[in-house]
DNA sequence: ACCCAGGCGGGCG
DNA sequence: CGCCCGCATGGG
């Protein structure tokens, strides 16, 4: 049996959690992927429960699943790896069987640049409207009907007008850009996803991409482990824990989840964030 | 009214 | 470089 949790891992605000559906009662997650609807279900609240996939057909949806969940990750050693300090090891047992998820590039990267100065609500309501508005429509067994997540070329008919409207607020600017960017200066699928400092550099071209949302998009879009993206939870968690409550440069905070965490850190940011997040 | 939210880009010293 | 500021929008 995996150590997965279906609940954690959606409610830990990755990108599928601003457009994928959940149901509690039934523990059940719907969303849209390759033209797909797939649902996903996890009997019991148990992160060791098993899981049912449906839609499309069988074996490509159920190894799809399991290449987004990272169900190949091996729990226990990562675990043990970041399990450092009192703090983290409430995380793990809070939160015990959530993954990273691994998205598609260019629709992380919307979502990061839409989630900046921003809150999770917003980011899920405006990444809504936009796939409502941009996305097309596409049909599956797992549930009526559904959008797709619309790709940088579909975003490049979008004004600025409409997505003020939208909400997007400032960032629409920036949205547009990314658009364009990603669709005729860079081709995201083609960046080499496990040099870290490369991939970065690329990623921060793109107009409204800086550090924090270059990391976050290495991470959940490319599957970069060694991707820390340091927001203002985990700046304020850190250095209460690891720095005595001084104020650090990111940098700093950085190179000690590095030395501490190593291959593995950016997966304690996800369980360091997380809980932050849900105790705030 | 005021503060905050998974920051970024531009400008200044 | 490193720091500071404005930025749109809605919720607590």
């Amino acid at each position: 049996m995996i150590t997965f949790s279906l609940r954690h891992t959606f409610e830990s605000a990755q990108p599928l959690t601003f457009y994928a559906d959940f149901n509690q009662a039934s523990n059940t997650l719907v969303y849209p992927q390759d033209s797909l609807l797939v649902s996903v279900t996890q009997s019991g609240s148990d992160e060791k429960g098993s899981l049912h996939v449906s839609g499309g057909r069988r074996g490509y949806v159920t190894s799809e699943v399991r290449r987004r969940f990272r169900l190949r990750d091996d729990m226990g050693k990562i675990y043990k790896k970041i399990r450092t300090d009192a703090y983290i090891a409430k995380a793990i047992d809070l939160y015990r069987g959530m993954r990273l998820t691994l998205n598609d590039p260019w629709e992380t990267t919307l979502v990061f640049i839409i989630s900046q100065f921003n809150n999770v609500k917003r980011i899920r309501l405006i990444t809504r409207s936009i796939i409502a508005k941009y996305g097309s429509e596409i049909e599956g067994r797992a549930a009526a009907s559904a959008r797709s997540f619309p790709t940088s070329a579909d975003m490049t008919k979008a004004t600025e007008k409409e997505l003020k409207r939208l909400g997007a607020g400032y960032r629409a600017r920036y949205i547009i850009g990314a658009a364009d960017y990603c669709t005729n200066n860079v081709d995201l699928d083609k960046l080499p996803s496990h040099k870290y400092l490369k991939l970065k550099e690329e990623l921060m071209q793109i107009d409204g991409v800086g550090e924090k949302v270059a990391d976050c998009i290495a991470l959940m879009g490319y599957g970069n482990l060694k991707a820390f993206p340091i927001d203002v939870h985990i700046k304020r968690t850190m250095e209460k824990l690891y720095f005595e409550g001084k104020v650090k440069r990111i940098r700093e905070i950085r190179d000690f989840a590095e030395s501490r965490w190593g291959d593995y850190m950016g997966y304690a940011q996800q369980y360091l964030f997380h809980k932050a997040r849900m105790m705030a």
